[in-house]
DNA sequence: AAACTTGTGTGTCCGCCGGACACTGGGTGT
DNA sequence: ACACCCAGTGTCCGGCGGACACACAAGTTT
């Protein structure tokens, strides 16, 4: 009756053959992991659709199924990545601890996904997780004096800095840093440059945070002086 | 007597031939200028081997004669546009003036060419201009009573500040900014974004300068809180 | 004057990128 | 039994940075 002999290829291949394909469904979510995968432990220059899709066992124009570009592709996993706001209602001590809380959360997500403050520059779109980052934080400032043209500078202000001492990106931005040539050029010519030569000397090993601290107690006491000022 | 008739190219085609090439020497500076002509037009993302070689009529290969690499080229456009650092040392006032009047003319740079800070992130190579630049506001600090470490972070904050509110890049980095589709995104939500829906809609229309002189205040106020506790 | 060297620009090729578009093959609704 | 649908494939394109062999003019050496 089985004009092409039923079970052959079960006997002969089939074990082993295209497999009865257990292959779990491409979805969004599974991409942007994906791409978080290689993100995180390649950078965000490794991100490539043929990349991620290999990671997937795909192809890559299987992706564009899913996602309509790159730039969609990558706005999704920083989404995925920011993950949800923190609530800092019960932060007690006033909107000071309040930002500094944030600025840790903060300062944690990114630092598990360092590619982040690349993924953010540049026109793009923005997504609800980002956008509640920043709730959080204009919230924060809630009862202080500020208007809300000032909150939203305070915050920017803030999420700045941070952005500039995460970025590994930013690393190389100014001269000085841990960079054995940098810092034997900069010794070759002192007479050049007499207040960074000093200044370079100055810094007793103290293990560089890029500035964070400094730069955070800085603009927080430079609020208090606003906010203090509108009491 | 001439073999092989002299004249008659001159004669037939020889006036729009390849010419006299009168064509000037490819020098690193004329494609350091090209590139940054591409720069400032296109932005930095229209930088290729092949886009400033085609400007100077030259194949892109022929750049490689004078730069290693596309990062080298960036390097030198990058050198070239910042200039010369400016010398702070007649500005009256103190530390506070002389960090203003740097800010402004580092703003004036940037602002003519808005692919610096693009062009300045991640890890590259640094030259004396941008040193300079640093050294004239590492100097700036002198006599402060602030320690080396102290001074360079104090640099690198308000140079982030600068950077994150010039570039065109950051531009997109909040979720506020003039973005008529983002203001109705956020409106329809207002429920779920309270505070940044208050704070958005207490923007009266003021021409918002992505916070540049509420960061630079606060910058500088924090600044002057800790030089002040020095004294 | 002829031969060699050197320096500057050319032409061709490669692998990788994002993306358009036509196709296919299995699953489902009728 | 059939048609339709649609997730995934294969092929192609233009543009990117860059390696490498070559062409060719201008000295310089013999």
């Amino acid at each position: 009756m089985a004009s092409e002999s039923p079970g052959t290829d079960l006997l002969w291949g089939g074990r082993d053959k295209p497999a009865r394909r257990p292959r779990l469904a491409l979805t969004v979510d599974r991409i942007a992991a994906a791409a978080i995968e290689v993100a995180d432990a390649e950078g965000l220059g490794a991100v490539s659709m043929q990349h991620v899709a290999a990671k997937l066992d795909v192809t890559k124009m299987a992706l564009y199924r899913h996602v309509a570009s790159k730039a969609e592709l990558v706005a999704v996993m920083t989404e995925s990545a920011i993950g949800e706001p923190p609530d800092l209602r019960d932060v007690p001590g006033g909107w000071r601890s309040r930002l500094v809380r944030w600025s840790e959360l903060m300062r944690e997500t990114w630092q598990r996904h360092p590619w982040i403050p690349a993924a953010t520059t540049g026109e793009r779109a923005t997504g609800p997780h980002e956008v509640g980052w920043t709730e959080s934080a204009v919230a924060a400032l809630e009862g202080t004096g500020l208007d809300g043209g000032e909150r939203m500078d305070a915050v920017f202000l803030l999420s700045g800095h941070i952005r500039n001492t995460m970025s590994s990106a930013t690393a190389g931005t100014q001269p000085w840093t841990a960079d054995k040539h940098l810092r034997s050029v900069l010794h070759e010519h002192r007479q050049r440059f007499p207040a960074l030569h000093a200044a370079a000397g100055a810094t007793n090993g103290s293990p560089r945070d890029n500035g964070w601290e400094f730069g955070l107690d800085r603009i927080l006491d430079g609020l208090e002086v606003l906010i203090d000022s509108r009491a």
